[in-house]
DNA sequence: TAACCGTGGAC
DNA sequence: TGTCCAAGGTT
Protein backbone atom coordinates (compact mmCIF):
# COMPACT_ATOMS: atom_id res chain seq x y z
CA UNK A 1 0.00 0.00 0.00
CA UNK A 2 1.02 3.39 -0.49
CA UNK A 3 0.29 6.70 0.09
CA UNK A 4 -0.29 9.79 -2.08
CA UNK A 5 2.68 11.43 -1.11
CA UNK A 6 5.06 8.35 -2.12
CA UNK A 7 3.09 7.42 -4.98
CA UNK A 8 3.58 10.64 -6.80
CA UNK A 9 7.11 10.70 -6.24
CA UNK A 10 7.77 7.26 -7.72
CA UNK A 11 5.97 8.00 -10.59
CA UNK A 12 8.02 11.51 -11.09
CA UNK A 13 11.30 9.44 -10.58
CA UNK A 14 10.40 6.76 -12.50
CA UNK A 15 10.22 9.60 -15.90
CA UNK A 16 12.69 12.03 -14.71
CA UNK A 17 15.40 10.31 -12.24
CA UNK A 18 19.22 10.72 -13.94
CA UNK A 19 21.12 8.25 -15.22
CA UNK A 20 23.49 7.52 -13.11
CA UNK A 21 26.07 4.97 -12.86
CA UNK A 22 25.10 3.10 -9.72
CA UNK A 23 21.67 2.97 -11.04
CA UNK A 24 22.40 0.58 -13.35
CA UNK A 25 21.81 -3.00 -13.84
CA UNK A 26 25.13 -5.10 -12.73
CA UNK A 27 26.34 -2.25 -10.62
CA UNK A 28 28.09 -4.04 -7.54
CA UNK A 29 27.69 -3.71 -4.04
CA UNK A 30 30.99 -2.50 -3.40
CA UNK A 31 30.18 -0.23 -6.05
CA UNK A 32 27.54 1.41 -4.36
CA UNK A 33 29.59 1.42 -1.47
CA UNK A 34 31.93 3.29 -2.91
CA UNK A 35 29.73 5.81 -4.67
CA UNK A 36 28.15 6.86 -1.36
CA UNK A 37 31.56 7.49 0.77
CA UNK A 38 32.45 9.73 -2.27
CA UNK A 39 29.14 10.96 -2.40
CA UNK A 40 29.15 12.27 1.71
CA UNK A 41 29.54 16.07 0.81
CA UNK A 42 30.54 15.76 -2.43
CA UNK A 43 28.53 16.78 -5.57
CA UNK A 44 27.53 14.50 -8.14
CA UNK A 45 29.21 15.68 -10.98
CA UNK A 46 32.51 15.90 -9.37
CA UNK A 47 31.84 11.77 -8.23
CA UNK A 48 31.16 10.54 -11.57
CA UNK A 49 35.11 10.80 -13.24
CA UNK A 50 36.45 9.61 -9.90
CA UNK A 51 34.32 6.89 -9.47
CA UNK A 52 34.75 4.94 -12.50
CA UNK A 53 38.42 5.19 -12.34
CA UNK A 54 38.37 3.81 -8.44
CA UNK A 55 36.23 0.85 -9.87
CA UNK A 56 37.97 0.11 -12.75
CA UNK A 57 41.47 -0.38 -10.46
CA UNK A 58 39.83 -1.53 -7.71
CA UNK A 59 36.84 -3.47 -8.59
CA UNK A 60 36.25 -5.68 -5.49
CA UNK A 61 37.16 -4.84 -1.66
CA UNK A 62 40.02 -6.95 -1.79
CA UNK A 63 41.56 -5.37 -4.99
CA UNK A 64 41.37 -2.02 -2.07
CA UNK A 65 42.76 -3.84 0.64
CA UNK A 66 45.56 -4.96 -1.12
CA UNK A 67 46.72 -1.50 -2.43
CA UNK A 68 48.85 0.79 -0.21
CA UNK A 69 46.43 4.10 1.88
CA UNK A 70 48.50 6.13 0.30
CA UNK A 71 47.13 5.58 -3.48
CA UNK A 72 43.70 5.38 -1.95
CA UNK A 73 44.28 9.31 -0.82
CA UNK A 74 45.81 9.76 -4.26
CA UNK A 75 43.52 8.09 -6.39
CA UNK A 76 40.94 10.00 -4.19
CA UNK A 77 41.96 13.49 -6.08
CA UNK A 78 40.17 16.35 -5.27
CA UNK A 79 37.06 15.28 -4.46
CA UNK A 80 37.56 17.03 -0.67
CA UNK A 81 38.03 15.71 2.81
CA UNK A 82 40.55 12.89 2.19
CA UNK A 83 40.03 11.34 5.28
CA UNK A 84 37.38 9.56 3.86
CA UNK A 85 39.66 7.76 1.37
CA UNK A 86 41.74 6.21 4.56
CA UNK A 87 38.33 5.10 5.75
CA UNK A 88 36.96 3.61 2.92
CA UNK A 89 40.44 1.78 2.44
CA UNK A 90 39.92 0.80 5.65
CA UNK A 91 36.38 -0.20 5.52
CA UNK A 92 38.03 -2.73 2.43
CA UNK A 93 40.33 -3.99 4.64
CA UNK A 94 37.18 -4.58 7.47
CA UNK A 95 35.18 -6.04 4.26
CA UNK A 96 38.35 -8.79 3.84
CA UNK A 97 38.54 -9.48 7.46
CA UNK A 98 34.73 -9.97 9.03
CA UNK A 99 32.81 -10.67 5.70
CA UNK A 100 34.97 -12.72 3.73
CA UNK A 101 35.65 -9.73 0.92
CA UNK A 102 31.62 -9.19 0.27
CA UNK A 103 30.17 -6.25 1.27
CA UNK A 104 27.60 -7.08 3.91
CA UNK A 105 23.99 -6.50 3.72
CA UNK A 106 23.24 -5.86 7.31
CA UNK A 107 22.91 -2.34 8.77
CA UNK A 108 24.50 -2.97 11.56
CA UNK A 109 27.29 -4.27 9.94
CA UNK A 110 27.56 -2.01 7.66
CA UNK A 111 27.54 0.66 10.45
CA UNK A 112 30.43 -1.03 12.27
CA UNK A 113 32.80 -0.18 9.52
CA UNK A 114 35.13 2.39 9.02
CA UNK A 115 33.20 6.11 7.83
CA UNK A 116 29.62 4.45 7.49
CA UNK A 117 27.23 6.10 9.35
CA UNK A 118 23.35 6.11 9.49
CA UNK A 119 23.19 7.57 5.60
CA UNK A 120 25.74 5.32 4.19
CA UNK A 121 24.74 2.19 5.89
CA UNK A 122 21.13 1.98 4.67
CA UNK A 123 21.77 3.45 1.25
CA UNK A 124 23.78 0.60 0.49
CA UNK A 125 21.40 -2.13 2.34
CA UNK A 126 18.52 -0.69 0.05
CA UNK A 127 20.28 0.42 -2.79
CA UNK A 128 22.80 -2.63 -3.57
CA UNK A 129 20.28 -5.26 -1.58
CA UNK A 130 16.69 -4.30 -1.79
CA UNK A 131 16.12 -4.13 1.69
CA UNK A 132 13.47 -2.06 3.16
CA UNK A 133 14.77 0.94 5.71
CA UNK A 134 14.65 4.76 5.47
CA UNK A 135 17.44 6.36 3.96
CA UNK A 136 17.76 10.11 5.12
CA UNK A 137 20.29 12.19 3.76
CA UNK A 138 20.09 16.47 3.33
CA UNK A 139 18.17 15.92 0.41
CA UNK A 140 15.11 13.93 2.14
CA UNK A 141 15.22 15.98 5.52
CA UNK A 142 14.56 19.19 3.35
CA UNK A 143 11.98 17.69 1.12
CA UNK A 144 10.13 16.43 4.01
CA UNK A 145 10.72 19.70 6.32
CA UNK A 146 8.82 21.51 3.52
CA UNK A 147 6.20 18.74 2.23
CA UNK A 148 5.35 17.29 5.42
CA UNK A 149 6.00 19.96 8.29
CA UNK A 150 5.51 22.94 6.28
CA UNK A 151 8.99 24.75 7.06
CA UNK A 152 11.03 26.05 4.96
CA UNK A 153 14.37 24.69 5.92
CA UNK A 154 14.66 21.22 8.01
CA UNK A 155 15.99 21.52 11.50
CA UNK A 156 19.11 19.93 12.24
CA UNK A 157 19.34 15.84 11.79
CA UNK A 158 17.76 13.84 14.46
CA UNK A 159 16.70 10.45 14.74
CA UNK A 160 13.06 11.07 14.45
CA UNK A 161 13.97 11.78 10.52
CA UNK A 162 13.99 7.92 10.13
CA UNK A 163 10.82 7.77 11.58
CA UNK A 164 9.51 10.63 9.51
CA UNK A 165 10.36 8.73 6.46
CA UNK A 166 10.10 5.37 7.38
CA UNK A 167 5.88 6.30 7.52
CA UNK A 168 6.62 7.71 4.07
CA UNK A 169 7.46 3.95 2.72
CA UNK A 170 5.16 2.02 0.71
CA UNK A 171 5.47 -1.23 1.80
CA UNK A 172 6.56 -3.07 -1.99
CA UNK A 173 10.42 -4.11 -1.56
CA UNK A 174 10.62 -2.16 -4.85
CA UNK A 175 8.53 0.96 -4.59
CA UNK A 176 10.16 1.62 -1.08
CA UNK A 177 13.11 1.65 -2.89
CA UNK A 178 12.37 4.15 -5.49
CA UNK A 179 10.89 5.88 -2.89
CA UNK A 180 13.87 6.23 -1.03
CA UNK A 181 15.84 7.27 -4.36
CA UNK A 182 13.12 9.21 -5.81
CA UNK A 183 12.97 11.60 -2.53
CA UNK A 184 16.38 12.24 -2.86
CA UNK A 185 16.40 12.73 -6.26
CA UNK A 186 13.59 15.63 -6.24
CA UNK A 187 15.14 17.11 -2.95
CA UNK A 188 18.71 17.53 -5.88
CA UNK A 189 17.03 18.59 -8.69
CA UNK A 190 13.38 20.13 -8.01
CA UNK A 191 12.91 20.56 -3.96
CA UNK A 192 16.60 22.41 -4.01
CA UNK A 193 17.78 24.20 -1.38
CA UNK A 194 18.32 27.87 -2.98
CA UNK A 195 15.47 28.46 -5.19
CA UNK A 196 12.94 25.26 -5.48
CA UNK A 197 10.69 24.84 -9.02
CA UNK A 198 7.87 24.23 -7.28
CA UNK A 199 6.14 24.75 -10.53
CA UNK A 200 7.23 21.68 -12.13
CA UNK A 201 7.31 19.78 -8.31
CA UNK A 202 5.41 16.70 -8.50
CA UNK A 203 3.98 16.79 -5.00
CA UNK A 204 3.30 20.65 -4.88
CA UNK A 205 -0.41 19.98 -4.59
CA UNK A 206 0.33 17.99 -1.09
CA UNK A 207 3.50 20.19 -0.29
CA UNK A 208 1.66 21.87 3.45
CA UNK A 209 4.58 24.52 2.90
CA UNK A 210 3.62 25.50 -0.54
CA UNK A 211 -0.22 25.35 0.85
CA UNK A 212 0.90 27.29 3.45
CA UNK A 213 2.17 29.84 1.19
CA UNK A 214 5.50 29.31 1.47
CA UNK A 215 6.74 31.00 4.26
CA UNK A 216 10.20 32.08 5.35
CA UNK A 217 12.14 30.57 7.81
CA UNK A 218 11.66 30.80 11.05
CA UNK A 219 13.74 28.61 13.42
CA UNK A 220 17.18 29.34 14.92
CA UNK A 221 19.97 30.99 12.73
CA UNK A 222 22.34 27.95 11.71
CA UNK A 223 25.86 28.52 12.71
CA UNK A 224 27.51 29.98 9.51
CA UNK A 225 30.73 27.85 8.60
CA UNK A 226 34.20 29.55 9.15
CA UNK A 227 36.05 31.27 6.36
CA UNK A 228 38.15 28.40 4.22
CA UNK A 229 40.54 30.98 3.12
CA UNK A 230 43.36 31.14 6.03
CA UNK A 231 42.01 27.97 7.85
CA UNK A 232 43.80 24.67 9.02
CA UNK A 233 41.47 23.02 6.31
CA UNK A 234 43.11 25.87 4.19
CA UNK A 235 46.79 24.83 5.09
CA UNK A 236 46.62 21.09 5.31
CA UNK A 237 44.92 20.60 1.95
CA UNK A 238 47.94 22.76 0.58
CA UNK A 239 50.18 19.91 1.96
CA UNK A 240 48.22 16.90 1.09
CA UNK A 241 47.71 18.47 -2.46
CA UNK A 242 51.70 18.72 -2.71
CA UNK A 243 51.88 15.21 -1.53
CA UNK A 244 49.36 13.80 -4.15
CA UNK A 245 51.58 15.60 -6.37
CA UNK A 246 55.21 13.63 -5.68
CA UNK A 247 56.09 10.72 -3.65
CA UNK A 248 57.95 12.82 -1.10
CA UNK A 249 57.99 15.68 0.66
CA UNK A 250 60.61 17.89 1.53
CA UNK A 251 60.33 19.58 4.93
CA UNK A 252 61.63 22.81 3.37
CA UNK A 253 58.92 22.38 0.51
CA UNK A 254 56.25 22.31 2.94
CA UNK A 255 57.74 25.40 4.66
CA UNK A 256 57.12 27.11 1.45
CA UNK A 257 53.82 26.50 1.42
CA UNK A 258 52.31 28.24 4.02
CA UNK A 259 53.97 31.21 5.95
CA UNK A 260 52.72 30.92 9.46
CA UNK A 261 55.10 28.41 11.30
CA UNK A 262 52.50 27.81 14.02
CA UNK A 263 49.29 27.46 11.80
CA UNK A 264 51.75 25.26 9.76
CA UNK A 265 53.23 22.96 12.01
CA UNK A 266 49.85 22.21 13.46
CA UNK A 267 48.10 21.42 10.14
CA UNK A 268 50.90 18.76 9.28
CA UNK A 269 50.74 17.04 13.15
CA UNK A 270 47.10 16.73 12.55
CA UNK A 271 47.33 14.89 9.36
CA UNK A 272 49.77 12.90 10.87
CA UNK A 273 48.22 12.26 13.84
CA UNK A 274 45.18 11.39 11.23
CA UNK A 275 47.04 9.01 9.40
CA UNK A 276 46.97 11.14 5.95
CA UNK A 277 50.94 11.95 6.19
CA UNK A 278 53.67 9.65 7.32
CA UNK A 279 57.35 11.32 8.07
CA UNK A 280 59.95 9.43 5.89
CA UNK A 281 62.84 9.21 7.82
CA UNK A 282 66.26 8.77 6.29
CA UNK A 283 67.83 6.21 8.14
CA UNK A 284 71.03 8.53 8.43
CA UNK A 285 69.31 12.04 9.10
CA UNK A 286 66.63 13.19 11.01
CA UNK A 287 63.18 13.43 9.58
CA UNK A 288 62.96 16.09 6.78
CA UNK A 289 61.08 14.37 4.85
CA UNK A 290 56.94 13.44 4.68
CA UNK A 291 55.20 10.56 2.42
CA UNK A 292 51.74 9.35 2.08
CA UNK A 293 50.71 6.07 3.93
C1' DT B 1 27.46 18.00 21.08
C1' DA B 2 29.47 21.29 18.72
C1' DA B 3 33.49 21.63 16.09
C1' DC B 4 36.11 19.77 12.82
C1' DC B 5 37.16 17.95 8.28
C1' DG B 6 38.33 19.89 1.42
C1' DT B 7 37.10 21.55 -2.75
C1' DG B 8 34.77 23.87 -6.30
C1' DG B 9 30.61 25.85 -8.43
C1' DA B 10 26.59 28.96 -8.25
C1' DC B 11 24.62 33.28 -7.11
C1' DT C 1 32.73 39.13 -3.88
C1' DG C 2 31.74 36.74 -0.23
C1' DT C 3 28.43 33.46 1.16
C1' DC C 4 26.05 29.30 0.63
C1' DC C 5 25.80 24.71 -0.62
C1' DA C 6 27.02 19.81 -1.78
C1' DA C 7 23.94 11.54 -1.39
C1' DG C 8 28.00 12.80 6.14
C1' DG C 9 30.95 10.95 9.72
C1' DT C 10 33.89 11.23 13.70
C1' DT C 11 35.41 12.85 18.05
Amino acid sequence: MSNPLSAAVIDWFEHNGRDLPWRRDGFTPWGTLVSEFMLQQTPVQRVLPRLEEWLRRWPTPADLAAAAPGDAVRAWANLGYPRRALWLHRAAEQIVDRHGGVVPDDVDALLALTGIGDYTARAVAVFAYGSRHPVVDTNTRRVIARAVHGNAEPAPPRRSDLADMEALLPDDDVEQAEMNAGLMELGALVCTARRPACEVCPIADQCQWLLAGSPPYAGPRRATQKAYEGSDRHVRGLILAALRGSDTVTAETVEGLWPDPVQRDRALAGLIADGLVVPASDASEPCTRYRLP
